[in-house]
DNA sequence: CCCAAAATTAAACAAACGTTTAAATTAAAC
DNA sequence: GTTTAATTTAAACGTTTGTTTAATTTTGGG
């Protein structure tokens, strides 16, 4: 078997066990679900990555890495106002819930109910790097008196937030609003705009110097 | 024993179940721990609720039988401006979240990962319900010229996203905002004024008719 | 006091769990 | 082609799981 295959079969593993680990909950999904649905022997997810918890931290480390250098790059970007920063992380986020909406789910569920103390701070560590950036990006606005006084830490709990909750209750807002929530790629079509539109449109009224005279 | 130390037992079992739920997630948690935990024989779990999962169904019918009076008496109140109604469910769900937040642990976790249908149909329903008494609120502020256009689903999800957000994530907001967290009281008496400040400062610029002009 | 119903117990149940083993197969190196 | 290491397999490991059993204790009404 050749370099890539290998690869490919963990990767196939992670894949799988991404799925499943959203679906069920990783307490909720055992190794032999893993191994059936990716086709592979029992022993391989011990052979791989030495125990189902070690196969969480491997997806959680995979997975968890790209987000923090685009977010570091606009934060520093000189040439973007403090406006259209907020306009592109909006876009940013938005596109990156609805494109990893499944491991968005299993962070969630790792964060509340980690069985390892050692996972829950990983999880920490790497939200934790992202807020300080977009923190940054929020003072200079104030600092440049173009965003108003705001509570900066409930400001990013309401973005995130609003994010968050519209995945993690799908099906609820599918109802509410109306739209079908077996067909993916349509609900995509249409909440994502959405999204965007609202959280800009909240931030432009909520961060606005003007609330400040 | 008398009937009101049985209906004591039950509740004891309950709340211990809660806790857990709430610690370990449902999954994590073993009807082992929940007898060790109250104290009482393993079997008696299965006498008084059935099952593990008839036991969350109680629970879950238990703790959110109270909010929706509150709302609907609110909403299709005549006397209170809608400014004053969109303040007083802010206060209503920020006292709410930080008096049940082990409730709203298990709710989150359930509505993501419930194993059966019939306990994520239950969910949804009650949540539903709620939010189409707030959504009628919004709409009255909008019919009348008070609030501007804005898109009430995506509204709601970010009030009640922000709410579900910060009681989820605590610790890493706790680091963020440093504030100590584990003393559970000093951290509720800090955040909980600011986040109904934060809230209704946001609701007031994002609602404000004055947008539409 | 007696007796039927309710409550409580310790023990056992089969099934599912994560992990390990040791043998078999495949791949790569020389 | 032989040998060594890496991979894959089926089977078994000992625990833990949720639930049930059958015996025992407690309760409350007649």
């Amino acid at each position: 078997m050749s370099l890539t295959e290998k690869v490919d079969k963990r990767a196939h593993i992670l894949a799988v066990a991404e799925q499943l680990f959203a679906d069920k909950g990783f307490d909720g999904t055992s190794v032999r679900d893993i191994a059936q649905l990716a086709n592979v022997n029992l022993a391989m997810i011990s052979y791989y990555f030495g125990s189902k918890e070690k196969l969480l931290e491997a997806l959680i480390e995979d997975r968890a890495g790209y987000t923090l250098g685009i977010i570091e790059e606009l934060a520093k970007n000189q040439t973007l106002t403090p406006w259209d920063k907020i306009d592109k992380l909006v876009d940013f986020y938005v596109e990156r819930i609805f494109n990893n909406f499944r491991f968005h789910c299993i962070m969630s569920q790792q964060y509340n109910h980690a069985r390892s103390p050692e996972i829950k701070e990983l999880i920490i560590n790497i939200k934790m790097r992202n807020l300080e950036q977009i923190k940054k990006v929020i003072a200079d606005g104030q600092k440049k008196k173009i965003f108003c006084k705001v509570d900066i830490e409930l400001t990013m709990a309401s973005v995130f937030g609003t994010l968050t909750h519209i995945t993690n209750s799908k099906s609820l807002y599918c109802r509410l609003m109306k739209v079908d929530e077996t067909d993916d790629l349509t609900y995509r079509k249409k909440i994502a705009p959405r999204l965007k539109t609202h959280l800009k449109q909240m931030m432009r009224a909520h961060l606005d110097f003007k609330n400040e005279e």
